[in-house]
DNA sequence: GGCCCGGTGGTATAAAGTAACGTTTCCGAA
DNA sequence: TTCGGAAACGTTACTTTATACCACCGGGCC
């Protein structure tokens, strides 16, 4: 997961990226607060350099890019900001491929779950509605005598982008 | 993932554990002949000690008990195998754990596709029908523009067995 | 024979994640 | 305002999971 991303995410002006990603860490700090958790400044530097991305990228990743900055940490500080992340709920954590991304909806902060679309070229993550589909996990699971606990559905492919045959 | 399994998967006569287990090589050469693979004595060896368990377990577990048995392999020996297991389908591979199990429903060499619920307490995983989850999967990934190679479905908790107020 | 190719062995190393333990910082109660 | 406990952080070392690289072997094929 070293590599670098192949595309972007399109041309956008950099003042214009900074501010959406100013926008981005004041919502976490939202949730933070509303959660009653600390927005420390590490948890904050972590946040941002995920948010940073707009992608999925591994825990290494960031501790890399935080490095390059001046800012050097230990894997245990990152994997404890990226906890406080995912308990905040702004962040998400990708299964299929042990890397992290950025919530943009802030609906699944109150619970509601989402379904991910990972792309295998670019990293990039769309989050989509389940539409139902976890619902019929629970249904399939009381039918199995299962009593489910944590679920996940991840889908890897290609976005629209990054299809075959659009250059 | 070095602590032994909770439970040995209930009371079964050691004879009949040989008898299932050799039903179940048996199946998985059928499978490696069906699509060309090479069904060798590695890949035999190491389908049976995952066949054994009735239960996912991780590559280095496989190791551990090959090593018990006089087959001391390095990893990449052991990884090799999975991957040929995989292809030919008779193993599949638990994401969010990191580890393996015996398929035991022949229909999903031939495409067809459960979700998978693992207990967290005695790691055993059931398959099950996916009822329609893959076709909403579709769908969704349609409406968004993209195009789903690899999906992944899985439930973590904890089974019938093992559920609290049993003993 | 000479060649290719899939499978294997061996060594080394990358990548992902955690344990243990002590110190600092924060925040609320006295 | 001071104190005490909990949460956060730093440091070190370590475990677990997975792959790169290269050599070799053995069977089919020319
Ligand atoms: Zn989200
Ligand atoms: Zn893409
Ligand atoms: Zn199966
Ligand atoms: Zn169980």
């Amino acid at each position: 997961m070293t590599e670098a991303q192949a595309k972007p995410n399109g041309p956008m002006p950099s003042a214009q990226m900074e501010r959406k990603l100013a926008k981005a860490v004041e919502r976490a700090q939202q949730a933070f607060m509303e959660k009653n958790l600390r927005f420390t400044q590490l948890r904050q530097d972590v946040f941002a350099e995920i948010a940073a991305t707009h992608a999925s990228i591994g825990a290494y990743d960031i501790l890399a890019r935080l490095a390059e900055k001046g800012t050097r940490l230990a894997p245990i500080s990152v994997y404890r900001a990226i906890d406080a992340l995912l308990e905040a709920g702004v962040i998400h954590r990708l299964e299929s491929k042990n890397a992290f991304f950025a919530c943009r909806r802030i609906e699944h902060r109150t619970g509601r779950r989402p379904i991910f679309l990972a792309c295998e070229n670019c990293n990039g993550v769309q989050e989509v509605d389940s539409d139902g589909i976890f619902e019929t996990i629970d249904r399939l699971s009381a039918a199995a005598s299962f009593q489910p606990r944590v679920k996940f559905v991840e889908v890897s492919g290609l976005c629209d982008a990054c299809r075959p045959g659009k250059d």
